[in-house]
RNA sequence: GCGCCCGUAGCUCAGUGGAUAGAGCGUCCGCCUCCGGAGCGGAAGGUCGAAGGUUCGAAUCCUUCCGGGCGCGCCA
C-alpha cells in the first residue's frame, strides 16, 4: 500500500456525506463544506455533522427538515455500518457506527502504521522554509532556539502531510558587522578589549583562540574565519537541538560574481546585480538622491526603500531582494519564511520583493515567531549574565534537556509570547506533559513487547464477572475516534502552519489512552481472544500515533523510561 | 502617532461560526493484592479585556475603546 492509497476511514464517511448533501440538494454543493467531527459529548454520536444547518437556502426548507432529509440518504449509502442517526439541536446530525465499520477502520489504521495519517495532502507542493537564521557572529539565543523550534516542527509536519520542505538557514555573512566581528576577534587575540560597538561576549576570546595567528592576520581574514567557527557552532547546537537544514545559505555569496555559464568565458554578474537588472527592467525600482529604490509601498509597505545607497555600497535590503530572487529562481512552489518578532516591519519589504521579481503574492509566506521569556520561579530568568550575550540556545538545553525545551517552545501557536518557567520545565519534569506522552508511548511498548513474548497477567478483580461479550466497549470506542482523527489534525495543523496541534493532539491522545489503559485490560486471563487481539490493535494505533506526532515535533518516543 | 502580535480558570496556554468553553501546573479529597503509580478518579476555580454590530447561532467575524509585547534607519 503505498501513501497516496491510504484513505483514511473518516475521509471515507467524509465522502458518504457529501453524497448524501447532493442527493437532498440535487447536486448543488453548498458554499462551505460539512463539518464532520467529534462532538464535545459523547451523549452526541461518535460523530455529529452541521451538513443540514448549511442547507436551507439552497434546498428551501427548515434545517431540521433537511436533517431528516439526510438521514435517510446517509442510511441507504451505510445499511448497516450505520447503528443509529438522530436529529439534534438547531440541526446536527449526530451519528452512531456500528462495531463492525469500527473494527474495519481499526484493521485500516493499523494497516498504515505509522504511515497513518502521513501524506494527506491534496496538492503537494516544493516548499522552501527558512528558519533561524541569527547573526553568525554569536551563538544562538533563545529567540533562534524557538525559531528552530517552530521551523523544524512546521519543516517536520509539511513533510509529513506531503509536501517537499526544502530547509535553508540563510548566514549573514556580510556586511560592516562581519568587520566589526573581525575586529573584535583579533583584538581578543591580541590580549586588548573589543572595539566600542564590538562583540562583548566571552565566546569572541573563545574563537579567536582557534583561529591561527588571528593576532598578526589581515582582519578581514579573521572575520571570514571566524565566520566559519560561529557557523559550526551553530550547526552543533542546533543538531543537538534536533534541527537541521538543507543548505546553509551563505548572504556574501549573493555578492559575488558568479561562474560562468556553459559555453562562456564570461563571469556572471552577482545575484545582487542580477535582481537589480529585473527591477529595473520590470520597472520596479527607481533612481532618487542618487540612490536607487524598490518601490515596496505598492505591497503595502508604509515608504519605499533603498536597495543601494548614493556611494554604490548596497544595504541590507539589498541581499534580501537578491535572496528572494535566488529562492524564487529555483523554482519551489512556495516560499515560507520564518522570522523573528522583532522583524515583523519586514513582511512588507520582503513581499514586496519576492512579487516585484514576479514571484506570486500568494506563493511567499512570513510568519513571525513572537518572544520568549524566562522565568525562575516566577521571576524573570537571567540566564546568561556574560556581556553581550542573549541566553543562548546551549544553556537552554544544558538546563531542561532537548525534550522538554522543544516540547515547551513548539506546544503553543508561534504568534503567542511564550513565558517559560524554567523551575517548572526542569524541577516538575517528572509531572511534564512532555514526559506524560512518552511515558504513555513507553507502557504501549511495554505491553505489546509483553504480548510479543507470549504473557498473560493474572485475571483482575472483577474480571471473571464480565461475560464474554466481544462487542465493542466505551473505552476502546473513544480511545479509536481519538485515532480516527490524526489525519484531520495533521491536515489543519498543516494548513494552518500550526505544529502546536499536534502537541496539543498528542497530549489529549495520551490522555485518551490512560482512560483505555484503565478500563480495557489487554493481557488478562480471561479477555477473549478477539477482544485481545482488538485491543493490541488499538495499542499498536496509538503507539504509532503517538510516535509520528512526536517525530513531527521532534520530541524523543522511547521504547522505556 | 502609525503598524504587527497578544488579552480565555490562581499560573502557563489550547480552542479562527455550532450544542453545557478545555488541558497542564497549582490547591483540596480519594486510589498501589491490578498489563509501567513518570499513573488514575473526583472537587473547587471563568461577565472568554470592555462596549456596540453581523448571524438561526460569536471566545471565534466587523467597528471602537482599554491593557501588554514588539517594531517603525540609505544598521545588519
Amino acid at each position: 500500500m503505498t501513501d497516496a492509497t491510504i484513505a483514511s476511514p473518516l475521509q471515507r464517511l467524509r465522502t458518504v456525506l457529501d453524497d448524501a448533501v447532493l442527493n437532498v440538494t440535487g447536486g448543488e454543493r453548498p458554499r462551505s463544506a460539512p463539518s464532520l467531527e467529534r462532538p464535545k459529548q459523547a451523549a452526541h454520536g461518535d460523530f455529529a455533522t452541521n451538513a443540514a444547518m448549511l442547507l436551507p437556502k439552497i434546498v428551501g426548507a427548515a434545517p431540521p427538515m433537511i436533517a431528516e432529509r439526510l438521514t435517510v440518504a446517509l442510511q441507504e449509502h451505510l445499511g448497516d455500518a450505520l447503528r443509529e442517526v438522530e436529529v439534534a439541536g438547531p440541526g446536527f446530525l449526530n451519528l452512531r457506527l456500528s462495531d463492525a465499520w469500527l473494527d474495519a477502520a481499526l484493521a485500516d489504521v493499523v494497516a498504515a502504521g505509522e504511515r497513518f495519517g502521513a501524506a494527506g495532502v491534496a496538492v503537494p507542493e516544493a516548499i522552501h522554509l527558512e528558519y533561524v537564521s541569527n547573526n553568525p557572529t554569536g551563538p544562538v539565543h533563545i529567540g533562534g532556539a524557538r525559531g528552530a523550534a517552530f521551523g523544524s516542527g512546521l519543516a517536520n509536519l509539511l513533510d509529513f502531510h506531503g509536501h517537499r520542505v526544502h530547509r535553508e538557514y540563510y548566514v549573514n555573512d556580510f556586511g560592516n558587522q562581519v568587520a566589526l566581528f573581525g575586529a573584535s576577534l583579533q583584538a581578543r587575540a591580541r590580549g586588548e578589549e573589543p572595539p566600542e560597538e564590538g562583540y562583548q561576549g566571552s565566546y569572541v576570546a573563545d574563537v579567536a583562540a582557534e583561529i591561527p595567528d588571528a593576532a598578526t592576520r589581515p582582519v578581514d581574514e579573521v572575520a571570514v574565519a571566524g565566520i566559519a567557527l560561529m557557523v559550526a557552532r551553530q550547526k552543533a547546537s542546533l543538531e543537538r537541538f534536533r534541527t537541521t537544514f538543507d543548505r546553509w545559505f551563505s548572504e556574501r555569496s549573493l555578492h559575488q560574481p558568479r561562474d560562468p555559464a556553459e559555453g562562456s568565458a564570461e563571469p556572471r554578474p552577482s545575484e545582487v546585480d542580477e535582481a537589480f537588472g529585473v527591477l529595473a527592467e520590470q520597472g520596479r525600482s527607481f533612481e532618487q538622491d542618487g540612490a536607487l529604490w524598490l518601490r515596496t509601498t505598492e505591497s503595502g509597505d508604509d515608504k519605499d526603500r533603498v536597495m543601494r545607497r548614493a556611494d554604490g555600497r548596497p544595504t541590507y535590503f539589498a541581499s534580501d531582494v537578491a535572496y528572494h530572487y535566488d529562492k524564487r529562481v529555483r523554482g519551489f512552489d512556495r516560499v515560507i519564511d520564518v522570522l523573528g518578532a522583532d522583524h515583523h516591519g519586514y513582511i512588507h519589504r520582503l513581499k514586496a520583493a519576492f512579487v516585484a521579481l514576479g514571484g506570486d503574492e500568494d506563493r511567499i509566506e512570513i510568519l513571525i515567531t513572537q518572544f520568549v521569556n524566562l522565568f525562575e520561579d516566577g521571576e524573570r530568568a537571567k540566564m546568561s549574565k556574560r556581556a553581550g550575550e542573549f541566553v543562548a540556545l546551549d544553556e537552554l538545553v544544558d538546563d531542561i534537556g532537548v525534550d522538554a525545551a522543544r516540547w515547551y517552545l513548539l506546544a503553543r501557536s508561534h504568534d503567542t509570547t511564550i513565558d517559560l518557567d524554567l523551575a517548572e520545565a526542569r524541577e516538575q519534569s517528572q509531572e511534564n506533559p512532555v514526559y506524560y506522552v512518552q511515558y504513555a508511548h513507553a507502557r504501549i511498548r511495554s505491553i505489546l513487547q509483553r504480548a510479543a513474548d507470549g504473557e498473560v497477567t493474572g485475571a483482575r478483580e472483577g474480571d471473571d464477572e464480565a461475560d464474554a461479550s466481544t462487542a465493542i466497549v466505551d473505552g476502546e470506542r473513544e480511545l479509536l475516534l481519538a485515532l480516527l482523527a490524526w489525519p484531520d489534525e495533521v491536515a489543519e495543523a498543516a494548513d494552518r502552519r500550526a505544529p502546536h496541534r499536534i502537541a496539543t493532539y498528542a497530549l489529549a491522545l495520551a490522555r485518551q489512552y490512560s482512560a483505555f489503559y484503565r478500563d480495557c485490560p489487554v493481557l488478562a486471563a480471561g479477555v477473549p481472544d478477539e477482544v485481545r487481539a482488538r485491543r493490541l490493535d488499538l495499542c499498536r494505533a496509538t503507539a504509532a500515533v503517538l510516535a509520528a506526532a512526536l517525530g513531527i515535533l521532534g520530541v524523543d518516543a522511547p521504547e522505556r523510561m
